[in-house]
DNA sequence: GCCT
DNA sequence: CAGTACG
DNA sequence: AGGCCGATACTG
């Protein structure tokens, strides 16, 4: 190999050179060793994964709640709780009594002000829903069924009542009636809503999208005010309609007054003036290019700031040797990694390197996920989930693939590649009661590779017309036992992600990652794929035994 | 920035 | 250790 | 007031 790919530790030309050359010596894939016997030949059949076997087959064991819970002594003890909307909706959810450690509001006596009229609107319905919730009473309902929120139509669930008359009479009487908080939107999880691509408030969202970019480059603050956007938007994402007041996003959740004034605004004047600002902020400019680079986050791009630079230009020529060797691979590939790619294509490179999986040995599953299952028309990069039903088969296959790709010049680079459970042998044993905080011993991960990719062909017969964009290429190895949870781990958005954890946590006393889950408890690991004969159907299998509502992937799109 |  | 990346 | 996903995993 090599040839076009030899070590290269000299600084792109400037001006952002596509194609040639590797970083430097750190990202060349070196290959010897005898190839694999040609042996090519593809028939798998579960091939792209978006296979849609669609298994009927429900599994009535839906039942067994899965963790009991812990503690439910909570219910037997003298004192009094006052707990929140969320813990009774979570619990009709769960289907049991939920454990009140995460919904206490109060404890041992009742702070109830039973007349809040104080406090933002929202805040009052929240109030007035715990407090008559908490009696017991069956809140206002009659609402009409939604397409939304097929789960609660049929169950006996407070059909989410939250609208602005709920207010106490005078002020607000003119406030229209807002269309019906869709029940979804009741749930603090973003993994329990719809949350499709497209939205009525794209335009809105757009606003807040850049406060939020703006937030995490220039604000050090761990990202907090940058997450809180990010739970704002989610929220919205959800909400199938046009939003029409500052009410009616105040009561989503995750939106309180900030958002309200935001919408305000750009309901009046027809823009946002911290936008504005951002938009024609020199400084803004600069760290976002710098951001663009892989390997390079906010630290790093207000450092490159810092040091005087204010482009890719700059930290070319004044930089580059204090570039990190990944950051390098960032910076010669800037443009292309910006680049989307067409699902297509996607799936051509997944289909290789399904290929190239099974030459290691016969009959590994796949299934693209990321950007591509959520239903992007173009992706950011590929992610492939690669598993095999015999116990041992994933055991370093991560690296034998990786090599092979290389040296057939399909992979260029790599950017990490992990190996921790191939190490270990794959076992999903639990973190308690075991040697836990030790990095690297006692915990389970995934073998994963994150390369660049090429097009091979393309590669070795140049073709001066076309362009050979440089993708990276996300290939995952996940033990069969628990390749449903690698699945649903790398199938959502960000928020999805970490509300199923937070949700997990806290509602399921559970510990959920892409490896699978544990009770919080005693970190024993459960089995919920039993049975599944594929990737999805495992997939679907962990829903259920968290007692989730199957989404589809293009509805976990929270950003 | 919102929630508990 | 801090920083970054992945969804 | 204190938490915000992962007792992430990797890199340097």
């Amino acid at each position: 190999m090599e040839a076009d790919d030899a070590v290269d530790n000299s600084r792109p030309k400037k001006r952002r050179r596509v194609e040639k050359g590797d970083a430097n010596e750190a990202i060349v894939i070196e290959s010897s060793t005898e190839s694999e016997p040609e042996s090519l030949s593809s028939p798998r059949s579960n091939l792209i994964g978006t296979t849609r076997p669609n298994p009927p087959a429900i599994n009535l064991s839906l039942t067994p709640e899965l963790p009991p819970a812990p503690e439910y002594d909570d219910f037997t003890g003298d004192s009094i709780k006052v707990l929140t909307l969320e813990w009774y909706l979570d619990s009709v959810k769960a289907g049991v009594l939920l454990p009140t450690k995460n919904y206490v509001v109060f404890e041992g006596r009742i702070t109830g002000k039973p007349n809040p009229l104080i406090q933002s609107p929202r805040k009052i319905l929240r109030r007035e829903n715990l407090i008559s919730q908490a009696k017991g009473d069956t809140p206002p309902r009659g609402q009409p069924l939604y397409k939304h929120g097929p789960r609660w139509a049929i169950s006996k669930s407070p059909a989410q009542p939250p609208r602005l008359m709920h207010q106490t009479s005078s002020e607000h009487d003119r406030a229209v009636a807002l269309p019906p908080l869709p029940p979804s939107l009741c749930s603090i999880y973003s993994c329990q809503r719809s949350t499709p691509a497209q939205s009525p408030n794209a335009d809105f969202i757009a606003q807040l999208y850049i406060i939020k970019h703006a937030r995490k480059l220039d604000r050090d603050d761990r990202g907090i005010s940058a997450l809180a956007y990010s739970k704002a938007i989610a929220s919205i994402q959800a909400y199938p309609y046009t939003l029409t007041s500052p009410e009616e996003v105040a009561r989503l959740p995750n939106c309180a007054e900030r958002y309200a004034e935001i919408f305000q605004e750009w309901k009046e004047t027809g823009r946002v003036q911290e936008v504005q600002q951002i938009e024609t902020d020199e400084r803004m400019k600069s760290l976002t290019e710098f951001y663009e680079i892989y390997d390079v986050a906010e630290k790093t791009a207000r450092q490159f700031y810092a040091r005087g630079w204010r482009d890719l230009d700059d930290v070319i020529s004044q930089g580059w040797d204090t570039l990190t060797p990944n950051q390098q691979i960032g910076v010669k590939f800037y443009d292309d990694f910006k680049e989307k790619i067409p699902r297509d294509e996607v799936e051509r490179i997944a289909a290789i390197v399904l290929r190239y999986a099974n030459q290691v040995r016969e009959g590994f599953h796949m299934v693209i996920v990321g950007g591509y299952r959520k239903g992007k028309t173009m992706c950011g990069d590929v992610d492939v989930i690669l598993s095999h039903p015999d116990e041992d088969a994933t055991d370093h296959v991560v690296e034998q693939i990786v090599w092979n790709l290389a040296e057939d010049q399909w992979i260029t680079h790599r950017l990490t590649v992990s190996t921790a459970n191939s190490e270990r042998g794959q076992q999903t044993i639990n973190w308690r009661g075991g040697m836990s905080k030790t990095r690297g011993r006692g915990f389970c991960t995934l073998d994963k590779a994150l390369v660049v990719w090429q097009d091979a062909e393309l590669a070795k017969n140049p073709d001066p017309g076309r362009r050979n964009p440089r993708r990276r290429v996300d290939i995952i190895l996940s033990p069969w036992k628990t390749a449903g949870c690698a699945v649903l781990g790398w199938s959502g958005g960000t928020m999805f992600e970490r509300d199923l954890r937070k949700y997990c946590r806290n509602v399921k006393g559970v510990k959920f990652d892409s490896t699978g889950v544990r009770r919080l408890s005693d970190g024993t690991w459960l089995d919920l794929e039993k049975g599944a004969n594929d990737l999805l159907e495992k997939e679907k299998k962990v829903f259920e035994g968290l007692g989730l509502e199957w989404r589809d992937p293009e509805e976990r799109c929270t950003g």
